[in-house]
RNA sequence: GCGGGAGUGCCGGAGUGGCCAAACGGGACGGGUUUAGGCCCCGUUGACUUAGUGUCUACGCAGGUUCAAAUCCUGUCUCCCGCACCA
């Protein structure tokens, strides 16, 4: 353990017993500030730290500055994920027991202890019991200035109350709507899974794929193929049948259909009536034919041994043109007479069929099918791999860069993009085709059933479009401040095509729908206005308030002040004074003043967010500000737990403690940016912390309480310029300044004046700067700040101390600019010594520039204002009397018009020059244990005077 | 494909029209301190030049606007992120 880890610890206890982050209403300004509630999932690791922190290091200067600060932080344990794991470990499911045996090892040693603890996770709850205090702990190892009164999970009676609430508010309003969705399905659970319910569905997801089923009328029905590509009906030739398995011919509603047996049989859950009437053998069709759609003819149905059973229909139309399984199968059975004589089939009327171009791909001809076999090399349908990859390819550019063509029809000239749908939709229409949803591979559930597509017909859908709720989304976001600014234009993008969303699951942890109690409230949509509940979740618990008391009505008036307290103090049995200190928190604290997250919630959680605030709060306590942050990555790699790259918060408070974690993480890189974690970079910042450290611990015992000589007044001038650079900074919520400034600008000046300043001087200044430099750095590493200001002498906490207020009578920009010039000039000297290869200069002459050079200067400053015209401003110089030096003059005005940096920051008086320069010739004799001559350009002998120029004096050494 | 963002030195990254050979951090090299190492301190780190205050070249590439561009405009290349119902 660290030094710094000590010192976080002492002072992460104090801050505790002295609840110093505990806060209630008060005359102050109040900040209410939010971040996203973390999920549990185990421990805590840097990636979760990032948002917390940045928030935190925001929120201590507010406090610093005089505000009464909210800074609380909840739990999510809604949804599937949680559950997962406790499902995982039912099953024995190794990968998971030593995972949360880690976790639950980093606390408790004995291996018995974990076993029974995983033992108990078997229940989700007892996960959540476990992990909370866990992470409230994890978390607090950062410094946070959090108030943990106020926690809670989404799983806690509040939480599901406020969210009955919410939901009540959204039907009222009509902005919920029940419809038909496709979800993922497992038939022996017979219930909608997720995906921890699925093998190895963490490593390669199932997705839903919506096939279309297009019915090619046959004897007393229909043959049904499915297919992705509806786009490419134009190009049919054939159909193609496997003749080895057994299909089957079935009622479907109200129509024949032949198909395969899996297809049937996961059509039935797919809102179809199913009844097999036989089984057929696929040999039955071989030879016959069927009537396509938009080709409008008979279609020969041919052998192929690709179509598979369990997937689609088991049947697939044949699009030679552009689909290489296709064009292999037909070309094998080209190629191929004996195998027609086998099945059966006139091979002349094989031979025969020809190809149909129908898509204008960039980069291909009439038939990218053919054209990417031969180019792969694709001779034989045993190549699955090559097809199915060159598959994905003349998909994709036919998707993106496509146009039909000629041949299409009405869609002749249409993008693919458009005409998959236009067409899809005319077949739906007719009636000659159907959705049939498909899993993207074949899936099965943990305890072995197979999953499939289910559709369900009483899904609730949040309906976005709900009339009104848009434009009232849209005036909160006009009114919020966006930060970094550019991300309010994909916010309006969201608004504009966010349209109905599932809301509610059939499993999962959270809320169930009061009014539907089969479902339960999905997770997104259970998390959009919780921070309602950090005013009041602690008074709950104190009021002991139980579920049946937080009613509809109880929110309404706690939240928004409706209705009646008497009446609702009756109805509910709490006191009346109970229910008015409930109000009068949520109204000191509401609305959320600032909620800081990352970008990838912009599209959902932040969106519904607003949506959720305008459709259950009054104007008043909409949200106010959001801002962002970017990602991290460890070393330039994605950091996840599976690639086990993460880092651990415990780890980091034993390596590092939380002030090296706070100070790297705000000056690597700026709030919105990737963040990079490299250990090697976060050890010099280790490095640096302990010199600012040792730095401060010696200052403080040198303090004097006297005044600071004018010759330090430069000194003081930048200090207090910085002190307003980092005050702006952190009012703009640029951590990355505001950390440099405090940590290096500060630091790199202190060292300046340490140099040259005499011991008394040094010591006065010491006294002048020291406390407030603590404090200064006290919202970025606080515990370090809190150890010093304790060393210091000062009362009471650091984090409660007032933020240093900036004097802006002490910046003296003429100081600072007479300090630099004198660096400067003695920098010169020093180069000047070395080029002439001096050892021991027996005499050092500086020449003040000629007292005309001093009015140029000021007159060029003052034109080149108005004017970059050459002539203009040589005019005007010759209309003066510095006429009779024009010789010089037009040395000096190209140049300097070319590139007014030539020209000094400040032009002072010729005398100031010299008395300035004299007295650091008088430094510079000590110095370099010489004569030291400083003279005017006047009177000097030098030939080198003429090229002095005012604040660069020219040098003589000898 | 659509939408968004980015391309600056050995590296990370400042810089949004002139005060920029480029903040700050790191690395490398030279020197000081030290028994030695570390820490720390000083200097150098685009090229050329010079007894400093000098010249030239550079901000993905190619053009353009302007007295003046890394910064504005046009084209182009490369990389990253999002394109949903998943937390």
């Amino acid at each position: 353990m660290t030094r710094f880890t000590e010192i976080a610890h002492k002072w992460q206890q104090r801050w505790k017993e002295n609840k110093v982050f505990e806060v209630e209403p008060n005359k102050k300004e109040k900040l209410f500030v939010t971040v996203p509630y973390p999920y549990i999932s185990g421990s805590l690791h840097i990636g979760h730290a990032r948002v917390v922190t940045e928030m935190d290091v925001y929120s201590r200067y507010h406090r610093m500055s005089g505000k009464n600060v909210l800074y609380p932080i909840a739990f999510h344990i809604s949804g599937t994920p949680v559950l997962g794991i406790s499902l995982a470990i039912k099953n024995g499911d190794e990968k998971t027991i030593q995972l949360f045996s880690g976790y639950v090892g980093a606390y408790i040693k004995d291996k018995k202890e974990i076993a029974r603890i995983i033992k108990t996770f078997e229940d989700p709850q007892a996960i959540v019991d476990f992990f909370v205090p866990k992470m409230i702990a994890e978390f607090s190892t950062l410094g946070l200035g959090v108030d943990w009164r106020r926690s809670f999970t989404s799983g806690d009676v509040i939480h599901q109350r406020m969210v009955e609430w919410l939901f009540h508010k959204y039907k009222d309003k009509g902005y919920l709507v029940q419809g038909k969705h496709p979800v993922l399905f497992s038939k022996s659970l017979n219930n909608a899974v997720g995906e921890d319910d699925i093998k190895d569905g963490d490593t390669d997801p199932v997705e839903k794929q919506e096939f279309t089923l297009i019915k090619f009328a046959y004897e007393d029905g229909f043959i049904v193929a499915a297919t992705l590509r509806p786009e490419t009906m134009f190009g049919q030739t054939n159909m193609w049948i496997n003749p080895k398995i057994t299909y089957v011919k079935a009622k479907v509603d109200h129509e024949i259909w032949y198909f395969s047996k899996e297809c049937a049989d996961k059509l039935q859950f797919q809102d179809h009536n199913v009844d097999i009437i036989e089984e057929i053998a696929g040999t039955t069709f071989l030879g016959k034919t069927c009537f396509a759609p938009f080709v409008e003819r008979d279609l020969l149905i041919l052998p192929s041994t690709f179509c598979n059973p369990a997937i689609g229909t088991g049947i697939v139309t044949s699009v030679p043109a552009d689909a290489p399984f296709d064009w292999i199968a037909l070309k094998e059975l080209q190629d191929n007479p004996e195998l027609c004589t086998q099945y059966d089939i006139d091979h002349t009327q094989v031979k025969a069929i020809e190809l149909i171009p129908i898509i204008n791909s960039k980069g291909y001809g009439d038939f990218p099918a053919v054209e990417i076999c031969k180019k792969r090399k694709i001779t034989s349908l045993l190549q699955e791999k090559e097809l199915k990859e060159a598959t994905q390819e003349i998909y994709k550019v036919g998707y993106h860069t496509g146009v039909m063509r000629d041949t299409c029809g009405k869609y002749a000239g249409m993008k693919v993009e458009k005409a998959k749908q236009a067409m899809r939709q005319q077949l739906l229409e007719q009636g000659r085709a159907t959705i049939f949803w498909e899993t993207s591979r074949p899936a099965l559930s943990r305890d072995g059933g197979e999953v499939i597509v289910a559709i369900l017909d009483n899904q609730w859908f949040i309906d976005f479009n709900a009339k009104g709720w848009k434009a009232e989304a849209k005036q909160c976001l006009d009114h919020m401040s966006i930060v970094p600014e550019k991300y309010r234009k994909r916010f309006e993008d969201v608004f504009e095509w966010l349209d109905k969303r599932p809301c509610a699951r059939r499993r999962g942890l959270g809320t169930t729908l009061p009014f539907d109690k089969e479902w339960v409230i999905e997770s997104l949509s259970d998390s959009v206005i919780y921070m309602s509940l950090y005013p009041i979740a602690q008074l709950v618990k104190k009021f002991k308030i139980s579920g049946e008391q937080m009613t509809v009505p109880f929110f309404n008036y706690v939240f928004n002040g409706y209705g009646v307290v008497e009446k609702l103090s009756k109805d509910v049995g709490i006191p009346v004074e109970q229910l008015h200190t409930l109000r009068e928190h949520f109204d000191y604290w509401y609305p959320n003043d600032h909620r800081h997250t990352f970008t990838a919630h912009l599209s959902n959680h932040l969106s519904f967010m607003i949506f959720a605030h305008v459709a259950a709060m009054k104007k008043k306590y909409w949200p106010q500000k959001i801002s962002f942050h970017g990602m991290i990555l460890r070393e330039g790699n994605k950091m996840s737990k599976s690639k086990g790259n993460t880092i651990p918060l415990l780890e980091l408070d034993r390596l590092y403690g939380a002030d090296v974690f706070r100070a790297f993480m705000c000056s690597a890189t700026s709030v919105e940016s990737t963040l990079d974690w490299q250990t090697e970079k976060v050890e010099h910042m280790k490095k640096h912390l302990l010199n600012l450290y040792t730095i401060l611990e010696t200052a403080i015992k040198h303090q004097k309480n006297e005044t600071i000589a004018s010759e330090h007044d430069w000194f003081i001038s930048r200090w207090e310029q910085l002190k307003q650079q980092a005050t702006a900074a952190l009012e703009e919520m640029d951590l990355r300044t505001y950390a440099m400034t405090v940590l290096y600008d500060m630091f790199s000046l202190y060292k300046d004046v340490s140099r040259e300043a005499k011991e008394q001087q040094f010591h006065a200044i010491n006294g002048a700067i020291i406390t407030e430099w603590i404090r200064l750095l006290c919202p970025l590493v606080p515990h370090i700040a809190e150890e010093l200001y304790e060393q210091a002498g000062e009362e009471g906490f650091a984090s409660l101390a007032p933020w240093p207020k900036s004097d802006r009578a002490k910046i003296n920009t003429i100081a600072e600019f007479t300090h630099d010039m004198t660096k400067q000039v003695q920098d010169d000297v020093r180069k000047v010594i070395e080029l002439a290869k001096i050892e021991h200069p027996h005499r050092i002459t500086i020449v003040i520039s000629h007292e005309w050079k001093y009015a140029l200067f000021t007159m060029l400053k003052e034109l080149l204002e108005d004017t970059r015209d050459m002539k203009s401003i040589i005019s005007s110089i010759m209309d003066t009397d510095m006429k009779q030096y024009s010789k010089e003059i037009m040395k000096i005005i190209p140049a300097v018009v070319k590139d007014p940096s030539k020209l000094p920051h400040f032009v002072l008086d010729q005398e100031t020059e010299y008395k300035v320069v004299k007295h650091l010739g008088a430094k510079l004799g000590e110095d370099y244990n010489t004569h030291v001559l400083v003279e005017k350009a006047e009177v000097s002998t030098q030939p080198k005077a003429r090229n002095a120029a005012p604040a660069k004096p020219a040098i003589v050494v000898e």
